[in-house]
DNA sequence: CGAATAGTTGAATAGTTGTTCAACCGTTAT
DNA sequence: ATAACGGTTGAACAACTATTCAACTATTCG
């Protein structure tokens, strides 16, 4: 989903203390994949639409005709959001003749988004 | 940052029960800027080099020339990004001389990037 | 002073992302 | 069977985003 970019040399010069401090900071970096992952479920997140999903269907699962109602949107638009969430397995469904029903996967998500909320409100 | 959608007509049928879990959904739904604030928080996230910034500081503050050697890109590119992080109050600095050194600017951040780690091993 | 280093910035470009539109599939009801 | 509805999908387009490049500021040192 991104583009890898290692070992190009450091345009600074670079004193004793300098590489220690790049050590250092070297080891508490995590593994390029990991930082990859963490970054594409933030982008999950990041976006007010696939938001608006998780809090509508918080609590209550929803069809995805009612959810686009809620949000006033698109079917099509809704389901291509809620395609993204499926795939980071945030929400799960069941089929109900006609009608998909969309509810939250775990309550993990709503831990999460809860703590940007506090960050946010400050 | 984001284009505003709302009160478009819903294009399903609505029986009776599904106008009340609409009601409810909508109930349950933050104010439109507060979706927004939040996704734009997530936002900032969802980016490995900012992640990867965020990860390098944390501990001992750096200067953007270390940072930049540390995630083996340029000090342009970091200092792009180090000011997204500004903007939201996730960094903090102080000059010394001819440096700029960075800090993470609180506990909340570290806090939400754990949580995130925890959900994603599993 | 002038040269060198650290860092910032704006414009340009390449890549990504979200919504729309139209076509499609599956289920239900006539 | 066929029409109608709920939902999904792929292509296209517009908007956005991250990195690069070059130019710039500020500080230190000779």
């Amino acid at each position: 989903m991104e583009n890898i970019k290692q070992d190009i040399l450091p345009e600074c010069e670079l004193h004793e203390e300098h590489l220690d401090l790049i050590e250092r900071g070297r080891a508490r970096l995590p593994e390029t994949t990991e930082l990859y992952d963490l970054s594409d479920f933030f982008k999950v997140f990041g976006d007010s639409t696939r938001l608006g999903i998780l809090f509508a269907i918080d609590g209550a699962p929803m069809c995805v005709c009612d959810i686009a109602a809620v949000l006033g949107m698109t079917k099509s638009a809704v389901s291509h959001q809620l395609k993204v969430l499926r795939q980071n397995r945030l929400v799960k469904y069941n089929k109900v003749g006609k009608n998909v029903f969309y509810e939250l996967s775990d309550d993990h998500v709503r831990d999460i988004i809860e703590k940007a909320l506090e960050h946010i409100e400050e």
